[in-house]
DNA sequence: GGAATATTTCGGCCGGGAACGAATTATTGC
DNA sequence: GCAATAATTCGTTCCCGGCCGAAATATTCC
């Protein structure tokens, strides 16, 4: 028995470079044209629409229709975190060359993992909430404590769907770019909302990167004391 | 920029069948013999061999040479979550016709997964623990009480390793024929151990699946009230 | 040492699937 | 209605990679 045919499905899915190229540009966390996601795979629009069409029939992806736009994003959180692990395992293996760009110093200094911040800021941001005791991150798992809660609420962080399962739980998202870990699942994604409702961060044109816009540098230092 | 190359070189080593069928086997937590990872695959020892030679290539698994035999296992619990991550979103795919055999009974009821334990077995023991408040599961993690702690210490679980971390984590993994969670994680490696120790459960020779030994059946009823 | 077994390397066959061009169908804006 | 854009379908080409047969190498057993 087993389900390694399954498995083999969703990975041969994901293993040509272009839909693997999709995916990763959905893992950005917003909703993208087939046309868009046709031009991060490098391919003409036919290619990628059959490419989306076995990325919709695995429901990897789900499309909505708004005029004569088909709107994709990731089906959900399982998808993203298969990706990751992927990414995890793919770091851990031997070291490959990787050329650097520009746009990549923006990517890599704040951008969006799916629902989240990731990047040299969050990294920072995890780091300082473990210094100060307001979260502990183990290596499955991390944990809000009773302070981090408080300090969270005071910020203005919504953690209801998260308290609704008792216990605050969030996950260590390993970057890709600083090999550490940074703060993931609902207590990452709810941190995540917050900023962008507090216009602390601002999403980049195109791609997953992030600014920081002068309120959140200044938010950052006061209520995180970093400077970036 | 974006990794995906990397992730799609990665997803492409575990889409092959063949190659699924291996990682998948090797799930069970045993190392196994280049013969017999081909068996699985149910291709020759030629072609198996270039399958392994990849999947070690990128460091999907690590190989001992043992006399005239070689003994390959998964690298680590990252590739193991991979795996399930993988098969998570495969579970939360289209549903497909799965046919029954009497192999599959057995493995249905109780096997390994990589270091822990899955299967009905698995599901129950988790249910049990987290019933009596001695876990507590969420979405993405799941932590051991103070009580759990000493009810699992009463049972010589070694719980050291995890507990050089300051809080006891544990990872839920969801269950590919129950579609429910069991205990992963160093808790989950750790309460297996025990249960191989006491030797409560055994393996089945040349399979993932355990049987549930006499004085198993005594202990999972005096410590969970449980009765297989 | 010689037979048996485990594993790997080489070479050639063959199929699946990724790619694009051309054409078709929807939807918007004027 | 008509042009422009978005998306899909069909048909064809072509290459990558899985597969096995044959043979080489290594190790154990007798």
């Amino acid at each position: 028995m087993s389900n390694a045919p399954q498995i083999a499905e969703i990975a041969a899915l994901v293993g040509d470079p272009g839909r693997a190229n999709m995916l990763c540009a959905l893992l950005g966390g917003r909703a993208l044209t087939a046309t868009e996601l046709a031009f991060v795979a490098g391919v003409t629009p036919q290619t990628a629409s059959g490419h989306i069409g076995k990325l919709h029939g695995a429901r990897l992806v789900v499309g909505v229709k708004q005029g004569r736009h088909r709107y994709f994003r990731l089906t959900g959180p399982h998808v993203a975190q298969m990706l990751e692990s992927i990414m995890n395992v793919a770091l851990a293996g031997p070291q490959r060359f990787q050329p650097k760009s520009k746009v990549d110093d923006q990517m890599r200094h704040a951008r969006t993992c799916y629902d989240h911040i990731a990047g040299v800021l969050g990294v920072a941001l995890a780091e300082k909430l473990i210094e100060r005791n307001f979260i502990v991150l183990g290596d499955d798992a991390g944990e809000v404590t009773e302070s981090g809660a408080e300090f969270l609420s005071n910020l203005g962080v919504d953690l209801s769907a998260a308290l609704a399962k008792r216990r605050i739980f969030c996950r260590p998202c390993l970057d890709w770019t600083e090999r550490r870990p940074h703060i993931g699942g609902a207590v990452g994604a709810a941190l995540a909302r917050r900023c962008f409702e507090l216009k602390w961060i601002e999403r980049v044109r195109d791609s997953r990167a992030l600014t920081v816009t002068p309120a959140g540098r200044d938010g950052l230092m006061e209520f995180f004391a970093l400077s970036v």
